[in-house]
DNA sequence: CTGCATCCTACCAGATACTG
DNA sequence: CAGTATCTGGTAGGATGCAG
């Protein structure tokens, strides 16, 4: 019996390699970082603590599906605080916590670059395209 | 005759949303590091260009496709510059533009917040967890 | 060696309707 | 008001085979 094919040989590797991506923790926050509405919840509650309804309508376009379910993962990765005042109607507040706070300067310095440079990735796009007719 | 529907007035204003999302450079960014492999080619390529084949062993999880069509929109973005040797067998080496090198701190504030932060963000959903059982 | 075209699947976001 | 539950369609991405 042969070793392994070449198949079975890059899913193995694939798998470590999974695996490797799996505990890197620059990759484990860029995942969460990247996602649509995790950047945009960070920048609603940058300056203060929203309403659920405040943070639906700030962000015209997340349904609320999304919208519970991405402020849940932010709860549970602990970037934001969710308050619940009992009473009818229930309301309930999301704050960041001083670690999702922590993260604005990395979105700033993102903003920043973006500002900076993205007419030359535009500039590059157009540059590339016309070559290619 | 009513002036529109509820479900109509939201999907207009998803609309006008997501137009303004398309045209917000920050976010434009974000899409594109935020790439499971757009982040491992800007490291792999930090410190030197480096040929097609060198790049599909470093990345070993990746697939011909995902690593073709990466490198691609890479070089259209100008991150990335493609160098073809008219050789037999061809040799293609991809190396980092000023764009791209550009970025590379960028990620090592990430990195960096990563390696600071990613204990409690993971103490965050231990706790969280906990608490749910 | 480098890369494209095709097919195929698994996952995820959105719509919708219902609950405390 | 602030969610939850379920269904479904679109799409990202992997496997495979062929070509310059």
């Amino acid at each position: 019996m042969a070793t392994q094919t070449a198949p079975q040989r890059r899913a193995s590797e694939r798998e470590r390699f999974d695996a490797y991506l799996a505990t890197c923790p620059a990759r484990k926050l860029l995942d969460r970082i990247s996602d649509k509405w995790v950047s945009l919840l960070l920048n609603a509650l940058a300056d203060g603590p929203r309403r659920y309804s405040e943070l639906s309508r700030t962000l015209a376009g997340v349904s609320q599906k999304m919208l519970t379910q991405t402020l849940r993962t932010m709860e549970r990765d602990g970037l934001v605080a969710r308050t619940v005042t009992p009473a009818v109607p229930v309301r309930v507040d999301y704050a960041l916590t001083p670690l999702g706070a922590s993260l604005l300067p990395i979105m700033t310095a993102i903003k920043a670059w973006a500002e900076t440079h993205i007419h030359e990735v535009d500039e590059a796009q157009a540059a590339y395209d016309a070559g290619r007719f």
